[in-house]
DNA sequence: TCAAAAGTGTTTGTACTACACCCATGC
DNA sequence: GCATGGGTGTAGTACAAACACTTTTGA
C-alpha cells in the first residue's frame, strides 16, 4: 500500500506541475559582403527533418530565458558575445506536434563569419542564409522570422543597434550598405552621412582604410558615450 | 515490484516534464474622468499576503496565453472585449519565492468603471489605483507595471490604441484628456486636433455631446476603414 | 589618365510649434 | 450678460529630401 500511496502523491504532484515545456528559438542575423543573413539548422529528427529552422532549445530550471540563447549559440556559433533581446512568446496550442511547448523567441545580431559553425549532433546541416533566399522553415519558424525582421527594421531606424554587426571600426559607405540591406531600400548618402554625424552617434578616428582599390574611406568609431537611450535619429 | 516500476516511470515522466510554470499578469490600463488607473488585488495568501499585485494567474494546458488573461480578466472585471497586447517574458530564477515561474506579461486597456469588479476568494480587495499613487507591489510588479506604462505611452503616438479607452463616440476634448493622461504632459490643443482630424483618423458624426454645462463639444467615431497598421502620426 | 568609389553643401519643401481670438451654452 | 470651455487659423522655424561636382586611389 505504501508504494500506491506514493504513486498517488506523485501523481498528484506531476499533475501539478505539468506545464508546457519552455523553449528559445532565436533568430541571428548575419551581415556580410552586403547580405543579410540569418542561422538556420538542418534538423535530423522528426518532427521537421530534414527542414531547416531556425536554432533553438529547451530552457533548463537552473537558467534565464538569456542563459538558454546563449547557451544554445555558443553550441552551435562558438561565439558568446552578442547582442541578444526578446522578441515574442509563441504559444500556439499545437505548434509542436510532439506536446505543448511555448517558444520565447530572441533575436540577435552578430558580426558574422568570423566564428566557426559547429555542428551539432541533432543537426544533418547549418549555414548562415541571406534573407532574400529563404527556404521554407519548420514549425512556425517562418512567422517569428518575419517578426524579428520587422523589429530590426523598425528598431535601426532609432536604436543604434547597427553597429553591433559591424567591427570596432568601419566606414561610413559601411554603415550606409548596412542600413539598405537590414531596410531594402536605397538611403541618399549624403544624408545618411550628415544624420549619423550630426547625431555624434560616431566618432571620427582620423584613420582611414587602407587596402581598398579606390579612395581609402575613413574610418569611424561607435561613441559609447551617447546614451542609446536617448539616441533620436531619424533615417 | 509492479508498482515500483509504475513509480519508476512515473518519476521519469514528471522529471522530464519538469518545467517552470507559467504564469501570465496583466497590466490593465483603465480611464475615468481624466485618470489614468490600473487594475489592483490585494492578495489574500503567501507570498506578499496583504500586498497589491496586478492580476494574473496560471496557464492551463488547453489554453493559449490570451485566453488565460481573458479568462483572469473575465473572473476579476466581468468584462471580456479588450484590446490586450504581449508585453514581456519575465524570468528571473526567483521572481515566485514558492518555485520558478515564467510569466508573460501582457497590457491592456479598457473602458473602465463600466463593469462592477468582482471581489474572487484569494483576494482580499480589488480597486482601480490611479498610476499617480500605487503602493508597493508584490513580486516583480512594479517592473512589468512600468514597462507597460512605457510601452503605452511609446505606442500611443504611433498606434491608435487610445481609442480603446473612450466610448464609441467621444468628443474632441476627451481624447485631448486622455492623451494628456497617459502622456503626462501637456499637448497643444489646436494642434492636436489638427493631427488627429488631418490623419483622417477620427471622423465627425454631426452630432453634439449635450448635457454639459458650456458649448457642447462635437463628437467624434474612430475611422475603422483605416489600417491602424498605417496610421502614422506625431502627437 | 582613367575608372571607381568617397567626400562634401545648398536649396527646397514639408511638417511641427507656438500662439490669440471668437463661439456656444447654462446659469 | 457673464463665466466657462469649445472651436478655429496663421506665421515662423527646423528638419528632412533632393540633388552634382570634386577628390583620392589603383591600375
Amino acid at each position: 500500500m505504501r508504494s500506491f500511496y506514493a504513486l498517488y502523491r506523485m501523481a498528484k504532484a506531476f499533475h501539478q506541475y505539468k506545464n508546457p515545456s519552455i523553449s528559445v528559438d532565436i533568430v541571428l542575423f548575419g551581415y556580410h559582403e552586403s547580405r543579410l543573413s540569418i542561422l538556420l539548422i538542418n534538423r535530423k529528427e522528426e518532427p521537421y527533418a530534414d527542414r531547416w529552422t531556425l536554432p533553438g532549445g529547451f530552457l533548463r530550471m537552473e537558467e534565464t530565458l538569456l542563459q538558454t540563447c546563449r547557451r544554445i549559440l555558443k553550441e552551435k556559433t562558438g561565439f558568446s558575445k552578442l547582442y541578444l533581446e526578446q522578441l515574442f512568446s509563441f504559444d500556439a496550442l499545437h505548434r509542436d506536434p510532439r506536446r505543448r511547448v511555448i517558444s520565447i523567441a530572441y533575436y540577435g545580431l552578430i558580426n558574422s563569419f568570423y566564428y566557426q559553425l559547429v555542428l551539432s549532433k541533432i543537426a544533418n546541416d547549418i549555414k548562415w542564409c541571406s534573407v532574400h533566399h529563404l527556404p521554407p522553415l519548420g514549425f512556425d519558424h517562418r512567422e517569428i522570422y518575419k517578426l524579428a525582421l520587422r523589429r530590426l527594421r523598425d528598431k535601426i531606424l532609432y536604436f543604434p543597434i547597427g553597429f553591433e554587426l559591424l567591427h570596432g571600426e568601419f566606414t561610413l559607405p559601411e554603415l550606409h550598405d548596412l542600413y539598405e540591406c537590414i531596410l531594402d531600400r536605397t538611403l541618399d548618402r549624403r544624408n545618411f552621412r550628415k544624420k549619423m554625424l550630426d547625431a555624434s552617434y560616431i566618432l571620427p578616428t582620423g584613420k582611414k582604410k587602407s587596402g581598398l582599390q579606390h579612395r581609402h574611406p575613413d574610418l569611424y568609431k561607435f561613441n559609447r558615450d551617447i546614451d542609446p537611450h536617448h539616441f533620436k535619429i531619424n533615417i
